[in-house]
RNA sequence: GGGAUCGUAGCUCAGCUGGUUAGAGCGCCUGCCUGUCACGCAGGAGGUCGCGAGUUCGAGUCUCGUCGGUCCCGCCA
């Protein structure tokens, strides 16, 4: 039964020998005189030839043989009397001598094929076969691969590897915690991690320096076409280190695995651009490069026009204007204009004005409003050009330009712009982020990234005045328009900790509680420390292709966090929730 | 929490302003076929139109609810 070879290495230098392969049968042509099927593995397919009057018995075996049924063909490989150039095996074919059946198989609820396109909810029921699918069974190879490059490229470089808890204490800053509930102390529940992060800080408080981990990470929030609620991080924590060292480091990383996955050289260092850069020029804390459309500023060329919107945009705290120049769509239609101002609505755009550059002059709603020299500073600085949409919005400064991020986006998935980049890479970090934002729904300041974030060392003693200014020790790598890294410097000192607690509106008291352990620990020779963590998915999504997560999650949930192959999450026995000291509420009880 | 969109044969889909017996391609079954590889030819089987109400003489089609998929906004330190 055990194979000689895999399938796909059935290949002309083979000709001659006897060899055995295990696999399933992919494709079945019974031409009557002559039978020709096909075995798959996970290396590919190759043909096997049953000649019935030389071997009426072995004829008969391979007749009964259906779809997905699972054998070991044994014979020699003959060189084909017709190839096919189309697969890898195509010049040969085993002429078998012996059909092992090992195992029947249903009829396959869908065709084992990647242009079969299939609806993603029988796939996802049915993962078993869908995972045997040649284009998914490629992206796991290519996930094993980023494994293996991991662990070599940090263990190189010094990482000692851990394992953090995954039964944790709940934290409530951040996103929503998976709970567990403990039946040993009935009413009291660990969380599911977030992320390591308040572990790895501790290991680097213990001395071990340079700490890594590929581990599993949960948020209890919605989901999105790249976001699961489990999902696998590449943790990464360094101490006595700058920023520069973590970015070097992680720079490095990616383009090693750029090299040995993609044979791509990616050029080091990677462009760094600030927050404030990615937003008024790109509209996005996580711009994509592969393609220009810089957005412009045009808040001081119309802070004294006449438009009632630029008034208002303006006289908001923090007022901005500006626009995307749509290169050569002057040609859109009113619809298409109606629906990108749906599109802006989205983002929270109340309309969409715009200025279309015709070749017999300017067309625009707003032109009225705007003076001669207005409307010729903003196309000279939008560089705009005969054929050109000028699409502005005015809002406050982060929804202004996210409304022309998104439009920037649209505009070059229509045009497109994103079809031509698609085989493209873009990399880049995204430094100097906002420390705080202001929660209007907690009516307080939140860590915008987490409250262990240092801040910048010229912008500490602003904090307590201007604490909206200040400037985060962050980065993130972008890759494409994607997260795929963030991390910062951390706090090390307790004094700056409290400082911050104390603007997130924490009482030392509630501090304590909630991050003692943490607090305590930064009081017994904490060293500087940073670190950054990788979205292992989203890399592997970007590695392979595709824009899905879950084609590069073996068994992933739903957009409403089903899992449909094992129906989870199910009802449990009364029994179990007794034994937990848990009572469901009235009006979940029937909610199965 | 909100918005958009989809659910018809095993699969992918068509089915108009409501109207007789719901169709196609692929797959499947039976037979034939000595170089197929999206094999070919002949014949055949196969339907709770997601589910539940309602409107109507009559609902795959209209309305409401519900379940599920996908995408997006909010959310995701």
């Amino acid at each position: 039964m055990k194979r000689t070879h895999y399938c796909g290495e059935i290949k002309e230098s083979i000709i001659g020998n006897n060899v055995r392969i295990n696999g399933w049968i992919d494709d079945f042509r019974d031409k009557g005189g002559v039978i020709f099927f096909t075995v798959r593995d996970r290396s590919g397919i190759v043909q096997i030839l049953v000649l019935p009057e030389e071997q009426p018995a072995l004829a008969e075996k391979a007749r009964e043989l259906g779809s997905e049924y699972v054998v070991t063909i044994t014979g020699v490989v003959h060189k084909r009397e017709s190839p096919n150039p189309n697969i890898p095996t195509g010049y040969v074919e085993i002429v078998a001598e012996e059909i092992i059946l090992l195992n029947k198989s249903e009829l396959p609820i869908f065709h084992i094929h990647d242009e079969a396109n299939v609806n993603e909810e029988l796939r996802l029921k049915y993962r078993f076969l869908d995972l045997r699918r040649p284009s998914l069974q490629k992206n796991f190879m290519i996930r094993n691969k980023l494994y293996q490059i991991t662990h070599k490229y940090f263990s190189d470089n010094g990482f000692i590897e851990f394992e953090t808890p995954v039964l944790t204490k709940s934290t409530p800053e951040g996103a929503r915690d998976y709970l567990v509930p403990s039946r040993i102390h009935k009413g009291k529940f660990y969380a599911l991690p977030q992320s390591p992060q308040l572990y790895k800080q501790i290991l680097m408080v213990s001395g071990f320096d340079r700490y890594m981990q590929i581990t599993k990470c949960f948020r209890d929030e919605d989901l999105r076409a790249d976001r699961q609620p489990e999902f696998t991080q590449i943790d990464v924590e360094m101490s006595f280190v700058e920023q520069d060292d973590i970015l070097e480091l992680a720079e490095n990383f990616t383009a090693q695995v750029w090299k040995d996955i993609k044979n791509v050289q990616v050029n080091l260092p990677l462009q760094r651009m600030t927050w404030f850069d990615a937003m008024t020029k790109y509209g996005s804390d996580k711009p994509d490069l592969r393609y220009s459309m810089e957005i412009t500023t045009i808040t001081d060329i119309v802070k004294n026009s006449e438009f009632v919107v630029f008034k208002e945009a303006v006289n908001l705290k923090n007022g901005s204007i500006a626009l995307v120049n749509a290169k050569n769509c002057a040609s859109f239609s009113r619809k298409q204009i109606d629906d990108l101002t749906e599109y802006a609505k989205k983002y929270g755009a109340k309309g969409l004005a715009w200025i279309k550059i015709n070749a017999d002059g300017i067309q625009s709603p707003i032109a009225k409003f705007l003076s001669e020299t207005e409307m010729q500073t903003i196309l000279e600085h939008s560089n705009a050009e005969t054929g050109d949409l000028l699409l502005i919005a005015a809002a406050e400064f982060e929804r202004c330009y996210t409304i022309l991020g998104a439009l920037r986006i649209e505009v070059a998935r229509i045009t497109g712009i994103l079809e031509k980049v698609k085989n493209d890479f873009s990399f880049n970090w995204v430094i100097d982020f906002p420390l705080l934002e202001y929660s209007e729904e907690e009516s307080r300041w939140v860590a915008r990234h987490h409250p262990f974030t240092s801040p910048k060392k010229e912008d500490v003693e602003s904090l307590k005045t201007d604490p909206q200014f200040a400037r985060a020790i962050a980065h993130d790598l972008v890759i494409n328009g994607y997260e795929v890294a963030g991390g910062s410097i951390r706090i090390h000192q307790n004094s700056v900790q409290q400082t911050i607690f104390n603007l997130l509106g924490f009482t030392p008291e509630d501090a304590q509680i909630k991050f003692g352990f943490l607090l305590d620990a930064l009081q017994f020779g904490a060293p500087p420390h940073g670190g950054i963590a990788f979205g292992l998915d989203r890399l592997a999504m970007l590695l392979a292709g595709t824009d899905n997560i879950r084609d590069v999650v073996a068994f992933p949930k739903t957009s409403s966090g089903l899992s449909l192959m094992d129906g989870a999450p199910t009802p449990v026995d009364s029994k179990q929730l007794s034994e937990l000291g848990i009572a469901l509420a009235e009006s979940t009880k029937n909610n199965d």
